[in-house]
DNA sequence: TATTCTTATCGCAATATTACGATAGAATTT
DNA sequence: AAATTCTATCGTAATATTGCGATAAGAATA
């Protein structure tokens, strides 16, 4: 008991789940909008931007990568992280879709 | 140590982390779809449709309610709920503003 | 080569999420 | 009034997430 039930959910809905779970944490909330706001994508000056530890941030730029909305160069010693621009799109795309499909047939609310 | 940091970072952050975490459950999508589609928002009638307990989709509804993204409302025995339209579209422009914060300056990718 | 810098991963602890059955309580039906 | 229907909540178990320090491993520097 208690584990997902993923399986029994159509692969959009999980994709579009996938999506929303990769960006329901402030800390990687704030992680895209560095990687957006400037060319500093350096791992080791998001660590100097946000107050969480080095192993910490790591483990959710891995969560964000594992996601596809970012991905990593290795620069020698360092590695640069950005957005993954398709997938940013694909993942925009699906969350919109889904709040659209509301908008639309937004008829009769019974509530 | 595990306690979420959430108060080290921005209001907004937050904000679209909380939409995020509601959007972050195939059932939960498959929810607002339903409730979407179709008027039948009754509660029952989510749990005939999804292949979960009543007393986890119960549970599925408070989230989404608690995140504001719907309402109940009690019909004698039984209660409908359906899309709050209002934090809806707050929900949307968020998380769109979000991904479009990246289309705009989308000048030099680095990677 | 030895040291330092940079990032990923391991190990651990605290907390949160997911799921279900049982049950409570309110409304409806018989 | 008794039985049934409908939904929320409690209790519990399994699993996942969040966070950190310690450490490993590769690259750059002294």
């Amino acid at each position: 008991m208690g584990a997902a039930k993923s399986t029994e959910f159509s692969i959009k809905d999980n994709s579009i789940a996938k999506y929303a779970k990769a960006l329901s944490h402030p800390a990687r909330i704030a992680i895209l909008k560095l990687l957006t706001k400037r060319q500093a994508c350096i791992c080791g000056d998001i660590v100097e931007e946000l107050p969480l530890s080095q192993s910490t941030i790591s483990q959710h730029l891995k969560e964000l990568k594992a996601a596809g909305l970012i991905k990593g160069e290795i620069e020698g010693a360092r590695v640069c992280y950005c957005i993954d621009e398709k997938q940013w799109k694909k993942a925009q795309t699906a969350l919109n879709d889904l709040f659209e499909s509301y908008n639309k047939t937004n008829s009769s609310n019974c509530c």
